[in-house]
DNA sequence: TTGCACAATGGCAACGTTAACATTTGGGTA
DNA sequence: TACCCAAATGTTAACGTTGCCATTGTGCAA
């Protein structure tokens, strides 16, 4: 079996079909100009050869790659694979391809991404913001390269997506206090990370919406222990009867550091956490929590790039709400 | 601002810097026989119209993409995102980029992941295979697209790279035989997960190779649930003093389960896991668990695409071994 | 028979880049 | 001065595909 030396091309097919080659391409497209005979004739061409369109010659032409760039700095996150999800979901749909690129966050730069982007076969790029960039206010997108942030905040050259982690918690606030409870007492996440001070301020001004001060905060750091040592702290005091966690494993390290303070949850603290992410772990725990919707947020900016052919998309701003669901670590006070 | 209506080339850069088109090739490729003012030109002319070098133009003449795909049935799977994390930091070494597709499980076969990648930019693709394909036997690679599988199968003409999961069970075994009890209770996965199924087959084996006969084995879903129930069983059986389970998951609820029977971790029982995925999410709870490097595996996939320039790469199979991490839920009983 | 419309196919050029080869320039040596 | 060498730059062609326009063939109405 001699090596293939080189990849086959219409020319290879047409020739051997006895045709011409932009026959051939039509065929490929299914052109309802070609006689179905002579089609068949070009396929059983193609198969014998095993011909494959060269992506290259096709873009070039067209102009157009079908392919959506994504720009992460920590490919390790939470909900990146929903997102992930999201993004090859949307692609899918429109016929577009997605090119993964991990960035090096140092610098920490919009910039970088772009430039790491810039020689890549992709018609327009998403960029995954964990932390705030150093040039987030004077980014400009690359010209003809649509850009997407998936971040809260917004930018005004391109168009952002993500979770409304403000409304969150608003959302469980309001639903902890709509269940009697006077106060609510707030485990919070390192302060470099966006989405979590988007939670504390949501925290902060829902409760001064209703008029109530915002008791100090216990500052965690994502991880169960802290909510552990967070639980045992807040055991002690009479005032505290609901906490809210910045996520779940804080909220579960929270209900077992109670716990080992002999409080019961939710008979005697009432618990919320945020993510979902407990879900098949943690056997003997419905915790009520916040789900969010990471596909969606993948879809919708793919969508914005693949699904605007053409035409001049405006910058748009969407951010998607949470949905509480409720477990078994609230308890009604009225 | 006049809309950009055409990407500039570098046709437009050499008009502009007053050179020929070979000499802005040069200069983008830092070539030593230019003079460094011409460069200089050059770059200036570059930064002014805002060029980048289009990637479809430099593949086509290239005959190469510098791209590796990866074809997922499923996204959401654990391990997924260290794997990525590994193709991307592979990637990035050889200067190559990542292409991700999701491929439909309907068939459930490297075929359709195959010619799903054919028309895309890629040089090889990595499949990874999370069940066992129905055209596993027949497979052929496309001609000229390298193909490496994340699998513990091993394919005659493809390489294959995964996790050894038999030798992770054989490890677990033997480290609990090794402190001093009599035999190990599984608790298994469902049927159609193939490293499940490796793992079930290393537990049984070794204990064979040891000359004991593997007790009944209690069938989870991946679940803490089914963990707990099992838990709950196991507590009864006398001859029970140490269980391995096939995911922390299920090893954290088997531990919840034995201590809702008045069984004690690791006194009265000792338990194991494997994935150490429990990492943050358990307050509590040090586990004995396998920790695989699923971003060595990802890397080795795409070093083996992009590391072979040229070279004609024979089919290779990899099985990278876990490490057993030591915990607090084991007890000596020697 | 001629003319015409339409279906089917072919020829050509261009997309942007760069390898291979060709040409010019400047400086040094015999 | 004539010559040569090397450095610096230019010219040409080709990669594979497809839009545009030209050409050929076929059937039908005038």
């Amino acid at each position: 079996m001699a090596a293939v030396k080189k990849s086959v091309s219409v020319k290879d097919v047409a020739r051997l079909a006895g045709v011409s080659e932009q026959t051939v391409s039509r065929t490929v497209h299914d052109s309802p100009s070609v006689r179905p005979e002579t089609k068949e004739r070009v396929r059983a061409a193609m198969r014998e050869l095993g011909y494959r369109p060269n992506f290259a010659g096709r873009s070039l032409r067209r102009g157009k790659f079908k392919t959506v760039g994504v720009a992460m700095f920590n490919i390790t996150g939470t909900g990146n694979l929903d997102r992930m999800e999201g993004f090859a979901a949307a692609a899918d749909k429109h016929g577009y391809a997605i090119t993964l690129t991990k960035v090096d966050g140092h610098p920490y730069t919009l910039e970088s991404a772009s430039s790491r982007m810039s020689a890549l076969p992709v018609d327009g790029m998403v960029v995954i913001m964990n932390r705030m960039p150093a040039d987030f206010g004077t980014f400009e997108p690359l010209p003809g390269m649509q850009t997407v942030l998936v971040t809260m905040l917004e930018h005004p050259l391109c168009s952002t997506v993500d979770n409304d982690q403000f409304d969150c918690s608003r959302q469980v606030v309001e639903y902890l206090l709509g269940r009697g409870h006077k106060t609510v007492h707030f485990i919070s996440c390192p302060e470099r990370s966006l989405s979590g001070m988007r939670r504390e301020e949501g925290w902060r001004e829902t409760l001064r919406a209703h008029g109530i001060e915002p008791p100090q905060l216990v500052r965690g750091d994502w991880t169960a222990q802290s909510g552990y040592a967070a639980g045992q702290a807040l055991a002690d005091d009479p005032t505290c009867t609901a906490i809210y966690a910045s996520n779940d494993a804080m909220a579960y390290g929270c209900i077992r550091g109670l716990e080992s303070r002999g409080k019961r949850v939710p008979q005697d603290v009432s618990v919320v956490g945020v993510d979902d992410s407990l879900g098949d772990i943690v056997p003997d725990c419905r915790l009520t929590t916040v789900r969010f919707d990471n596909k969606r947020v993948g879809m919708w900016a793919v969508d914005k790039i693949a699904g605007a052919e053409g035409v001049e998309p405006g910058v748009e701003h969407m951010l998607f709400p949470g949905v509480l669901v409720e477990g078994d670590t609230v308890r009604d006070v009225r």
